[in-house]
RNA sequence: GCACCCGUAGCUCAGUGGACAGAGCAGCCGCCUUCUAAGCGGUAGGUCCCAGGUUCGAAUCCUGGCGGGUGCGCCA
């Protein structure tokens, strides 16, 4: 079976069309294809499984009343497989599964979507190499990479971009340090972290020596415009690639801003924005001398509709490298080159672009983008509209919806904004080592003797620290606090990794006790043995395909996150279950044959939906813990 | 000043216009001779910021306030 609540949709829809093609119906001109039917869960106390309020919308067209209209509707329904009945609760429809045959259903459903055919570029990470990463940063990484995850799942073919800007003002300075302190790394620390120190202590000579400094980092910004550092540059970005490595994001393409503004992105863009009627260069006034866009047409109400592109001395404006670098994943420029990079945890290559590289690599394409997807912080909300608009401007149309950004509100440390210049961060090494050192400690009291203690600790405290970075909505600040970070229990990754291993250790048991699992198909399964426990165990499980794919649609994956909370809730309900005597009844081994069968089948559904739950949010889920 | 975001239990947060608004944490009371107690059950805790409006129906949509955050540079 298809999934359960779409085949309800249609029947019902089928049932209203019934209806309205009697000739003593009045229809109104209402049309059943185009009738929003809304099928949800229903209310624990109330009867059914699930439930429409459907009546409701066509009583108000059909000036008939609703209860009166569930009870036409329910009468010409034709039920979907797995549905025993469907009857009218008062003004609303209510459905009755067949055990049975609903849970049947659910364990035939897969987790992976069908393929849209859509290429989605999503870039995160983008931290400025010159520093180490801090929290704000893992938010953005976190929540790119289960972003990733969430689109490949949901059926679109992914790539993930890391932005490297190593023309910055920041790369220079740091870099600068180092000459400057005459400073030599003796590798007691991780290469950035090192860094970050020389880039604060360069921060704070300024005061004393603001000249001299303001004088040598020019000079290896323009070192670094020419390409003559890259070297050094790469350092930095191996040394913070390691701590994304850690946390288990991975990328497809490393795009350097030196090389994209050599493969003339920047000018060749600007020429692209130069043909429209809305980019000008005023000869006086205010913008004279500059090249501006007016940007009213797409974003109305603004008090000042011109965009700078080029300033009146000739050098361009970041916003217009992003809007050549943009066109460039969207597929409208070539010319980038690329090499290897370096090979990922996964096994996976981790391309770059790079200027004596190859302009094509065996079977893989870059860029061209059906939807670019930006993981960038909520401060940038301005600039990446202009960007969008820029896009729709150039594109005649037909890229409207070619650029989302994933705005991310700020991470603060209890309560206080972070400041790399001020040195006032928390390196994200330095809140893992703390994260799995906590988890470990636990690990080490619950389950003394498990072997894989030091690889649950990781997947546990990696694993928290993710979960709290996604499991509320990106518009809201995050308050980084360690109690409720590396929380291991409540709303947390352990939470649900606990269930998981709950499950897998229930299939251990049967599978010692020789019942080969096969789904829908395991042999010896009494599925007429199942009842409204599993079912709302079941349906909790069937919701899978449907968070997915909302979460990809709405770039969310804190809807993932809410949902592996639901399901092992719903898990841990189901096993803690007593009757009404307060004894467990809903044991897989102690059950009698048959029902025994289905129950484990049942089990392994879940276990699967946490797993795959866990796999979009980019956490481990162990087998044991 | 203008624009965007937020306002739901003591705290942190869920809640694609539908059935009495839900979790976690903190509090109180219980549950391991039961397949993993990192768990489960119970109890207590709400003017869903306020006021209007739309709707059969609003925490959800609209308007106007109030409170908080952010952004508005020929910076990146």
């Amino acid at each position: 079976m298809t999934d359960l609540v779409p085949a309800l949709q249609d029947a019902i829809r089928a049932a209203v069309r019934v209806l309205l093609d009697d000739p003593a119906a009045e229809s109104a001109g209402l049309d059943p294809d185009t009738l929003e039917v809304g099928v949800q869960r229903v209310p624990d106390d109330k009867p059914g499984d699930y439930g429409s309020p459907i009546a409701f919308a066509l009583a108000k067209r059909l000036r008939r009343n609703p209860a009166e209209l569930a009870r036409a509707i329910a009468e010409r329904l034709v039920a979907p497989a797995g549905v025993a009945r469907i009857e009218a609760v008062g003004p609303y429809l209510n459905v009755f599964v067949d055990p049975g045959a609903f849970v049947r259903g659910v364990l035939r459903l897969r987790g992976a979507l069908a393929a849209t055919g859509r290429k989605v570029v999503i870039e995160h990470t983008s931290v400025n190499p010159n520093k180490e990463a801090h929290v704000g940063h893992l938010r953005n990484i976190v929540l790119g990479d289960a972003l990733a995850r969430i689109e490949r799942a949901a059926g679109s073919e992914v790539e993930v971009q890391n932005y490297i800007d190593d023309t910055g003002r920041q790369a220079a300075e740091s870099l600068f340090a180092i000459g400057y302190f005459d400073a030599h790394y003796d590798g007691t620390s991780k290469y950035d972290h090192w860094l970050g120190e020389l880039y604060v202590r360069l921060g704070q000579a300024k005061e004393a020596d603001a000249e001299a400094i303001e004088a040598g980092v020019a000079h290896v910004m323009h070192q670094l415009e020419r390409g003559e550092l890259r070297a050094a540059v790469e350092r930095i970005v191996r040394a913070q690639l390691e701590t994304c490595f850690a946390l288990g994001a991975e990328y497809d393409l490393l795009v350097w801003e030196s090389d994209v503004v050599a493969a003339g992105f920047l000018q060749r863009g600007l020429e692209v924005l130069e043909q429209l009627p809305t980019v000008s260069r005023p000869t006086a006034g205010k913008y004279a001398g500059a090249l501006v866009m007016d940007v009213s047409a797409f974003l109305p109400g603004l008090e000042e509709p011109q965009v700078v592109l080029v300033r009146s001395d000739g050098n361009a404006m970041y916003v217009a490298k992003d809007i050549g670098y943009h066109l460039w994943k969207v597929g409208r420029l070539e010319g980038l080159r690329y090499a290897p990079f370096a090979e990922q945890p996964s096994g996976a290559m981790l391309w770059t672009s790079t200027p004596d590289g190859e302009p094509s690599v065996a079977g893989r394409t870059f860029a061209h983008g059906d939807q670019a997807v930006n993981v960038i912080d909520a401060r940038q909300a301005h600039p990446q509209t202009i960007v969008r608009t820029a896009l729709q401007m150039t594109g005649g149309g037909r890229d409207e919806d070619s650029l989302h950004h994933l705005a991310y509100e700020v991470v603060t440390l209890e309560g206080q904004a972070m400041s790399g210049r001020k040195g006032l961060t928390l390196a994200i090494d330095t809140v893992i080592e703390e994260a799995v050192r906590r988890a470990r400690a636990v690990v080490l009291e619950k389950q003394p003797n498990l072997a894989s203690a030091d690889a649950v600790a990781r997947a546990v405290g990696i694993g928290a620290l993710r979960f709290a970075m996604l499991k509320s909505e990106a518009r809201r600040v995050i308050d980084f606090r360690w109690e409720q970070a590396l929380s291991l229990a409540g709303d947390s990754a352990p939470y649900v990794q606990y269930a998981h291993a709950r499950a897998c250790s229930i299939l251990r048991a049967v599978a010692e006790a020789g019942i080969a699992l096969r789904g829908a198909d395991t042999e010896g399964a009494d599925w007429s043995a199942l009842g409204p426990l599993e079912v709302r165990l079941a349906a909790e499980v069937a919701r899978l395909p449907g968070v997915t794919a909302q979460a990809a649609e709405a770039d969310a994956p804190h809807v993932v996150a809410q949902y592996a909370l639901d399901l092992a809730t719903a898990w841990n309900g189901y096993y803690n279950h007593r009757d009404v005597h307060g004894r467990p009844d809903t044991s897989v081994l102690r059950a009698e044959p048959g029902l025994r069968e289905a129950r484990a089948a049942v089990v392994a559904g879940v276990r699967d939906a946490l797993a795959r739950a866990l796999g979009l949010l980019g956490i481990t889920a162990p087998e044991q813990m």
